[in-house]
DNA sequence: TGGCGATTGTTTATTTTGTAACAATAGTAA
DNA sequence: TTACTATTGTTACAAAATAAACAATCGCCA
């Protein structure tokens, strides 16, 4: 068995999602082999930077046909994916909430999006998108009952501080929180902020420049 | 007028959009003066970055009673913010775009979502939050008559290949794109790329990992 | 008023990330 | 076969981002 590499650059880390994405497209698509500079060009990155991604995971193909699609799927997968399952809740069941859910089940990922948590009465105790919700009240008692790890928190920004000490206590290790609130959690638990004003802020910043670098 | 400066890296283009946030928080809440380490506790980061963000904009406050909160934003507001309106379309009014729009209109910011895009014939003509859906087959037409100059992408994905062209003919000058494919823009176009499955997947990586090293 | 403690602004070092250069070799075609 | 091209894997370099170290100075209190 060859040696994992442990130490992999958290941006390649995204990198070889992406990658994957577009691999099982055109795997779909019925293509077999591609080149690096293939690769990169789909994803408005350099040839280099897709060999050394892949050399970084151990991954070789030294056939000078491009790489094996199939392959490059399965090596980028035992990578990536957990052997124990990783189940997802969603705290929030508004737009943001649902459109997550929708998405994720009309994919076949090893990532299952197994409950949803809200406050509104109208939602708790219905099935949407085949999800159950339940209420905020019993986060921590299914959480446990359905082994879920990682939380996608979409709730409003006003309910997310109250949210902190649940996550907690229900042994939570990772976070995906779109709201504006900063989260308070301790260094154990995995948290990555997307904060949609914050992305958006940031391309009209860039735009901005781009404009008055033109002038 | 002290000269701003032009070349600020990226990261702290996204760390003083998530300042601004917290501050007007604590604006709202009566605090006048704050502190570099509380701030940064705020947000989990260091009192060095903060105030090393800080220096890059060329903001001092010289007092030792924390920065003054008000003159804070003010000064961040004119680093981060355009004169001239930068005004936003959303393509694809599924439960993401709407997710998106209901969230903007709440707020007073100086980015105006001012107009949606879509195929499905029940939302064209209709107004959703506040906002007019218009036909995808409009686009280019709408987009110079109101002067939209951002788009953020949350259609499906396999809608978003065959809008590449649109958004280069619109003149589109930044684009935020939450669907799985990647683009194809020239480089004068800002594009931030944020599947959300690529953001999941990188949490459930971290997690796995920090797993792995406790064993 | 004078010294102590706390906070800030700046410089310097370390780590991370991205880019470029180069050597090795599989495929190709005469 | 043999030279050539294209593609790969690796090493070395450059840039960006983060963290640490340090010097300067304001506010506080005796």
């Amino acid at each position: 068995m060859s040696n994992i590499p442990s130490n992999i650059p958290e941006k390649t880390i995204e990198r070889l999602s992406e990658y994957r994405r577009t691999l099982l497209r055109c795997h779909k698509q019925g293509i077999t082999h591609i080149f690096s500079h293939v690769l990169a060009g789909m994803h408005g990155i350099t040839a280099v930077q897709v060999r050394r991604d892949l050399m970084l995971i151990g991954f070789s193909s030294d056939t000078k046909k491009g790489y094996d699609v199939k392959v490059l799927i399965d090596f980028i997968s035992s990578i990536l994916d957990s052997e124990s399952p990783m189940n997802i809740g969603v705290i929030g069941m508004g737009h943001l909430g649902q459109a997550i859910t929708k998405y994720f089940n009309s994919k076949d990922l090893k990532l299952k999006i197994t409950a949803a948590f809200d406050i509104d009465q109208n939602k708790v105790g219905t099935m949407i998108d085949g999800i159950p919700v339940f209420h905020m009240d019993e986060f921590e008692e299914r959480v446990s009952e359905l082994g879920i790890n990682i939380v996608v928190l979409s709730s409003p920004a006003r309910v997310a501080s109250e949210l902190d000490v649940p996550i907690i206590n229900a042994g939570i290790k990772g976070v995906l929180n779109f709201t504006s609130k900063p989260l308070n959690l301790p260094h154990g638990i995995v948290v990555e902020n997307y904060d949609i004003t914050t992305l958006l802020e940031k391309v009209a910043y860039f735009v901005k420049e781009n404009e008055e670098k033109d002038i």
